[in-house]
DNA sequence: CTACATTAGTTCGATCATGGGACCAGTCTA
DNA sequence: TAGACTGGTCCCATGATCGAACTAATGTAG
């Protein structure tokens, strides 16, 4: 007698299988010198850059961690520091144009997943899914919960 | 415009919000010497006892590195290699009590967890939720899909 | 306007996680 | 029995992670 498995495996376990997809096919297109972890961190910038304090709170990680990684970002050439107009303290982190050629990439295969899901599913309940688990936010997103 | 969260990664936040509650719902329990790495490598030990690469191939991690967490988790005495009657190049790892004392920590909070998540959604969307997420294991689980 | 607290970011140093490559000792097979 | 295969380990290099302490700029109370 085996016990069930806890919702949030099972949504783990998919997770999983869509991150390293879309991490393969990064890789593959030529940006194999990125790390999940880096990767992950560049998802928290936005187009007009992005405090690195903010990256670090994004991704749930040290401040040191986060410039350890936008150091070797900044490195490889996928993103720059620029100085904060508004606080002279702050740097801004902002994607290069190599970061902003690797990004259809990861859109198209995030998109074929997210098609592969469908057809497996069925329109329907793929909507049920992706309610509930908007709905789930409200109490999970550390960042919608911070914010509020 | 803002482009619609993909459902992986909405995935993503939910089972990283539980991920970590269980984890220092354990951490607070006293089992403070563990890491994440570590107990989900123990995730995947049956009781009877279960074989390394078994375990590296469950949580989709190396042999070298399946060692070096073994060897930790054995230093803390969590868990103990034993030879396996089957196979003589071959040991099992078991957990040992201590290890088992703290699985009622973590599955008293991972249904914790559970019945928030039901009381948020409802009984009807939680189990749809539920099935989805089951369904989509057909073609993300890797365990499922390399025994077939 | 000055002194003190706060904040953004960095550096140092320690520990854990990870996997490539090489290796040994059992086991299986032709 | 020889050679292929498999389970596991060792060595080693790299990455990720964070506590602690620090610098520089900003904000604030008096």
């Amino acid at each position: 007698m085996t016990r069930e498995l806890p919702t949030s495996l099972l949504m783990f376990i998919a997770s999983r299988a869509a991150g390293d997809r879309i991490f393969r096919a990064v890789h593959e297109a030529g940006f194999d010198d990125v790390t999940i972890a880096q990767s992950r961190l560049m998802m928290g910038i936005d187009t007009e850059g992005t405090r690195l304090s903010v990256l670090a709170e994004r991704a749930q990680i040290a401040k040191q961690t986060a410039t350890a990684l936008v150091d070797k970002l900044e490195r490889a050439g996928y993103v720059q520091r620029v100085p904060d107009p508004s606080d002279g303290r702050a740097r801004l982190v902002r994607m290069t144009p190599r970061a902003e050629a690797a990004l259809p990439t990861a859109r198209a295969e995030e998109d074929r997943i997210e098609a592969e899901w469908r057809a497996h599913l069925g329109a329907e309940r793929m909507n049920q899914l992706r309610e509930a688990l908007t709905a789930l936010r409200e109490i999970t997103d550390p960042y919608l919960l911070g914010s509020q």
